[in-house]
DNA sequence: AACGCGGGGAT
DNA sequence: ATCCCAGCGTT
């Protein structure tokens, strides 16, 4: 086996702009000493660190579940304030899958990534259908339903059912690269370090760890209990750990809308298509472009009132595109030739009406007592 | 393997 | 301003 120090034997290494990599057997994670130091530490870090989240008490499969599916890509204190409006809603499986996907997408309205709303009512419909109303403990079974992978699979296989399964996030890829020195540290890394008997609790300490300490860009190492044991930090390169993807420009899109309301006030509203960005949500009538409202109207089949006035714009930033808003109040009527889509609805009646995230803005703003 | 998909908090 | 998050389904 290749000594430690026999690494500087290929000087080439790295030098193209590549990170430098020790071989698998290099790593520390192969040894057993090792991994039984950092599973001490780090299990005796999280008994004074446990982050006290809403999903961690009153654990039931379905809440766990519930839970997961809105932790995908959001931040745990983010997820907070909606897990329990949802799981108030919809108290269990029987109480989902009855649902209606707008029920549940109003309530899932503002945590984003509106898919995962649809996919966990079709997760309730299926379990109510095949599983006796309950969350399947059976692996397969798990991994079977509609918008489960297999970090979901084995969180709610650890957190609701007890096993000795690694929940491979991104909190733990993340501390798990640095403490092993593994550019893209995968479940089977992760399944390695886990500590028999104790897999739901090391998973939460993984990823308590990975938020308070092991953090993104700036890791902590100061105030790390772990550092003289983390083969990134000997390495120079902790901050650099996970290797990261290269960022894509994101695309800049000019869209009108028209904050349109009828003779009664209410708001004329129309339906996004199922798929794609902000799928299956109602967002008041817009259109691509900078255009005159006028235009707007007519692709909407919408007359206009009365002329319309412009408002503010406004950019909304997604993750991979960006919206300038032009905005125009417009009172408007679909008694045209032309069938119009729109639906109009009341203040009174919006609650119900999952609305993507500008509309919900510009709805918000016309209703406030000072309007501009 | 690459890509689309939200919103917000931290830096 | 950029980065990143208790990922998944599609192509």
């Amino acid at each position: 086996m290749a000594g430690r120090g026999e690494r500087s034997a290929t000087p080439e290494a790295g030098a193209a702009g590549g990170v430098a990599q020790p071989a698998a057997s290099d790593r520390p994670d192969a040894s057993a000493a090792w991994r039984a130091e950092v599973q001490r530490r780090l299990l005796g870090w999280f008994q004074q660190h446990r982050r006290p989240l809403p999903f961690r008490s009153g654990r039931t499969p379905y809440r766990v579940l519930v839970a997961e599916f809105m932790l995908q890509q959001t931040r745990a204190e983010a997820v907070g304030p909606f897990f329990e409006r949802f799981v108030r809603r919809f108290p269990d499986v029987p109480a989902l899958a009855a649902a209606a996907d707008d029920e549940v997408l109003a309530v899932w309205q503002g945590l984003g990534y509106y898919r995962r709303a649809r996919l966990l009512r079709a997760a309730a419909a299926e379990m109510q259908a095949r599983h006796g109303g309950a969350v399947p403990s059976d692996p397969a079974a798990l991994r079977a339903l509609p918008g489960v992978g297999p970090y979901i699979a084995a969180a709610v296989g650890a957190f609701a059912f007890g096993r000795d399964e690694a929940a491979c996030d991104a909190n733990v890829r993340r501390v798990l690269a640095r403490l092993c020195d593994a550019p893209r540290p995968d479940a089977a890394l992760a399944a390695r370090l886990l500590p028999v008997g104790r897999g739901p609790e090391w998973n939460e300490a993984l990823m308590d760890f990975g938020s308070a300490v092991c953090i993104p860009r700036t890791p902590r190492c100061a105030a790390c209990p772990l550092s003289d044991v983390c083969a990134g930090r000997r390495a120079g390169r902790a901050a650099l750990l996970p290797e990261r993807p290269p960022r894509r420009p994101r695309p800049e899109v000019v869209v009108t809308v028209l904050v349109a309301r009828d003779a009664q006030g209410r708001f004329g509203l129309v339906r996004r298509p199922a798929t794609g960005l902000l799928g299956g949500l109602w967002e008041l009538p817009a259109a691509e472009g900078a255009l005159d409202p006028g235009e707007v109207a007519r692709r909407h089949a919408l007359r206009l009132t009365a002329a319309a006035v412009p408002l503010a714009a406004f950019r909304h930033v997604f993750t991979h595109r960006a919206w300038t808003v032009r905005p125009f109040a417009a009172s408007a009527a679909a008694d045209g030739p032309e069938p119009s889509a729109v639906r109009w609805v009341a203040a009174e009646a919006l609650a119900g009406v999952p609305l993507g995230g500008p509309s919900a803005r510009l709805v918000a703003g016309a209703l406030r007592p000072s309007a501009k």
